[in-house]
DNA sequence: ATGCCGAAGTTACTTCGA
């Protein structure tokens, strides 16, 4: 079976490049980030007609999460246990599902801004209630959590770690607070990159950065022993990065044994 | 070629992303 996540950086926008990636890749599962819409506002029909149940946790202008499945959708949980509220709000931002064999959460994690700003300790907050959700879940069956972590686990998952030095998605804290989580039992599956030396998941929009292959790897999958034994290949498919109406993130793909 | 940012809420400009 094919696995996937993808920050899609608005569902609605990109609704067709998303219909003609699912009809390209066949994947069983996805997990979505960044809607951009409320729950209601999902395109729920158009994916049913390619194929697709959705479990959406939307919140309209920004976040949102979603997993899509052709292969049964069950179990929906929408928010992490203890989840962080950033003011009034818990934003939109986990939702687990049962898939077939698998059970996975679709993660976005808080960008954190900067390390001087409320959103970066909002950030590793985040990541505690994740850690504790995966470590509820982590044992037993084949299991992951997937999703936008906004975090380069190491300097050599960024285009320029001398020019990113000291900002968030690099800091020791947030390294650590990602190792935490892996910590309750899951790996980080890493993918081959399809060109170039390294599998980054993001470029940005702005500079050429894409031509130029200034990118980072912060989409991951972090998968517990039932589900790392099963990988047969992993991959970003940067394909889906390419021309006008990409999102600025590529889809990560696990195609497992299972 | 991979090509100089884009989405959404609101309505010409603002906020956010990493």
């Amino acid at each position: 079976m094919r696995v996937a996540t993808w920050n899609i950086n608005s569902i609605n926008a990109r609704l067709d490049r998303l219909l003609a990636w699912l009809e390209a890749a066949r994947p069983d599962v996805v997990c979505l980030q960044e809607l951009k819409c409320a729950t209601a506002d999902v395109p729920a029909d158009a994916l049913a007609a390619a194929g697709y149940q959705i479990a959406a946790h939307g919140e309209g202008r920004w976040n949102g999460v979603a997993v899509l499945s052709r292969i049964g959708l069950a179990d929906v949980t929408r928010g992490l246990e203890g989840q962080p509220a950033f003011g009034e709000t818990v934003e939109a931002r986990a939702i687990g599902a049962r898939c077939g064999p698998v059970r996975v959460w679709s993660v976005y994690v808080p960008n954190g801004r900067d390390v001087a700003d409320a959103h970066y300790p909002y950030k590793l907050a985040f990541l505690a209630s994740l850690k504790a959700t995966a470590a509820a879940e982590a044992a037993g069956g084949p299991f992951a959590v997937l999703g936008d972590f906004n975090i380069c686990p190491t300097d050599d998952d960024l285009w320029d770690a001398e020019a990113w030095s000291g900002t968030t998605h690099v800091t020791g804290a947030e390294r650590a607070a990602l190792a935490d989580v892996e910590s309750v039992g899951l790996a980080d599956v890493f993918p081959r990159a399809l060109k170039h030396a390294w599998p980054f998941t993001f470029w940005d929009y702005r500079n050429l950065d894409f031509p130029k292959n200034r990118g980072m790897r912060i989409d991951l999958a972090l998968a517990n022993p039932a589900l790392t034994g099963a990988v047969a290949d992993a991959y970003v498919d940067r394909e889906a990065r390419k021309g006008k109406g990409a999102s600025d993130h590529a889809p990560l793909v696990l195609d497992l044994d299972l």
